[in-house]
RNA sequence: GGCAGUGUAGCUCAGCUGGUUAGAGCGUGGCACUCAUAAUGCCAAGGUCGGCGGUUCGAGCCCGCCCACUGCUACCA
């Protein structure tokens, strides 16, 4: 049976470079993705860049440069953080190219043959000087009964002709399916915002514009090209070959996971899904919003001066580190806040003391005093078959917790395991029973690489490249890495020739005053 | 304003359908050990479970009121 699972994060718009929000939910998504393959599914995993719109343009012509030049570059460097951070996307989608122009402008006609799509006016207050439209009841009174925005600027009535989808008639079918499927939005409480948000009813959605041209353009109406909906959202089918139903991708859809922001939830809940209905197409599994990220508690801007390049930060701590701290410290799905202090916190005490030095502390017994193989396994005690046992049960505690997307609660039960065994060789103190018991003294060291191979392979998704040296360590073959491998069956056999020990992960001492990101 | 949610040790958070002395990690204090990356282990201190009132044999978990905080209340990706 195949069981595949596409998984896709937003698409980035690139009118800047990535910050740490993009590489969040890139991290996040990674280490979902690295997970499914693990666990035996055929996994699909897009990201990409959103590169049409006003802004863009703008942000062009304020650098001089040609829009498809800014889009280029910047494009590129959201691909330079996926390798910076060992993303393992399948697909990179970019909105402008060939493709996506297909696939947009198919599911557009699907949307009109269906009669989803009328053209009208988009009217409203509109304030030049905040690039926005606003509601009657957000305006005040300025001098002389002149409306302003709530930004004290002055708006002026517009009305511009735009196609509408007829979203309005799609407010019972999307409340049926939260209802048919609860855990289609998740974190709850995202959910609930959403249906209450659609159960108070829906207008309908302008999704055209004729006032710029940098966009997919409108089938049959080249005097519009389509607003960021429709032109965002289909990059998901785009990639799965859309519409070419026979393409090779297409068996990938219906995704099983649209990772987003809070920020962005409405639009992949409520607004993508009615697009799919209207389209025909089936709609995605499960749409699952993360928080945002606070430096110190304190928003990221630029006025703060607290912004802090993503690609940098990997680098200083290291990748592993890095994708291991956000991970592992903010409970998926809610803000979280970071901070140098507490990122060296994380690495040192978590990784380099809990985790590295266990694999130290036995791999260097076994080299010393096992002739550097695997040592022998006797007769297990009560101590040996309660830690086997704890290890072996890890894979299906993660699988649970991924089932809600718990990121941080499958590395608080492996980093559980981890302490429970420095525990167990603290209290086994194998440096003892060398001179006492040298037979039970290699149990005990292969009792404990049996169980740090267990974390090795459960720790992979997050931190793929200390995961594969602590693997190496125990000479683990690259093909019985699974999550399947995790049990008793595959247990490391003794005899194994391994390799020379060497930390896994460098202790993070600060250089200097200031320091540090 | 309306709707939803949160408030548990210094910090970040667990606490299942109400039931013996409320937990974890980090941080703090002390002790032990020496295999190990000055790592690890053990012990301890520390909480009126936001406040008041109620239901109950019994409430952090249920009900009411109050206080504080957060999110949503659509065309910005």
């Amino acid at each position: 049976m195949t069981d595949r699972f596409f998984i896709s994060t937003a698409i980035s718009y690139p009118n800047g470079k990535p910050h740490l929000g993009h590489a969040y939910e890139l991290m996040a998504a990674d280490a979902i993705a690295r997970f499914m393959r693990l666990d035996g599914h055929d996994v699909f995993f897009l990201t990409g860049t959103d590169e049409h719109g006003l802004k863009m343009i703008q942000t062009a012509e304020r650098e001089g440069v040609a829009v498809q030049a800014l889009a280029d570059r910047n494009s590129e460097a959201f691909r330079a953080m996926g390798r910076a951070l060992g993303a393992t996307n399948d697909d990179f989608i970019r909105t402008t190219e060939p493709r996506h122009y297909a696939a947009s402008q198919a599911i557009w006609r699907r949307m009109a043959a269906n009669g989803d799509i009328y053209l009208s006016t988009y009217k409203g207050w509109y304030s030049v000087r905040d690039e926005a439209f606003f509601d009657e009841e957000e305006l005040t009174q300025g001098e002389g009964g002149k409306r302003l925005a709530p930004t004290g600027a002055p708006v002026e009535w517009v009305e511009e002709e735009s196609y509408f989808f007829r979203l309005s008639a799609y407010q019972q079918k999307l409340l049926d399916l939260y209802a048919a499927h609860p855990d289609f939005i998740g974190p709850e409480t995202r959910r609930n915002e959403v249906i209450s948000f659609v159960s108070r009813g829906l207008h309908d959605l302008s999704i055209s514009r004729n006032t710029f041209t940098w966009g997919v353009p409108v089938p049959d109406d080249p005097r519009h090209v389509m607003y960021v909906w429709v032109d965002a959202l289909t990059n998901y089918i785009t990639a799965c070959g859309f519409p070419d139903e026979a393409a090779a991708r297409w068996p990938y859809w219906p995704a099983g996971l649209h990772l987003v922001g809070k920020d962005i939830v409405r639009f992949h809940a409520v607004i993508w899904p009615a697009i799919l209905m209207s389209a025909g197409l089936p709609v995605p599994r499960r749409v699952f919003a993360h928080g945002f990220l606070f430096n110190r508690g304190e928003k990221m801007s630029k006025s703060l001066g607290n912004v802090l390049d993503p690609l940098a930060m990997a680098e200083h701590y290291g990748q592993d580190a890095f994708r291991y701290f956000f991970l592992r410290e903010i409970p998926f799905g809610q803000d979280g806040s970071y901070s140098h202090e507490a990122i060296v916190a994380r690495l040192n005490a978590d990784l380099a003391n809990d985790l590295g030095n266990l694999a130290q502390r036995s791999l260097s017994m076994v080299a010393k005093n096992c002739a550097g193989r695997v040592p022998a396994k006797g007769p297990f005690s009560a101590e040996d078959e309660a830690l086997l046992a704890a290890a072996y049960a890890l894979p299906g505690e993660a699988r649970a917790a991924m089932g809600d997307f718990a990121l941080h609660a499958i590395l608080a039960a492996t980093w559980k395991l981890v302490a429970d065994t420095n525990r167990y060789f603290a209290a086994q103190a194998p440096w003892a029973l060398r001179k006492t018991d040298p037979a039970r003294m290699e149990t005990v060291l292969w009792v404990t690489a049996e169980v740090l191979r267990v974390i090795g392979l459960l720790t992979q998704p997050f931190m793929p490249l200390a995961a594969g040296k602590l693997l190496d360590l125990l000479a683990v073959p690259a093909g019985a890495r699974l999550f399947a491998h995790a049990a008793a069956v595959f247990a490391i056999a003794p005899g194994t020739v391994l390799p020379e020990p060497s930390a896994l992960f460098p202790r993070y001492v600060e250089d200097r005053e200031g320091e540090g990101a």
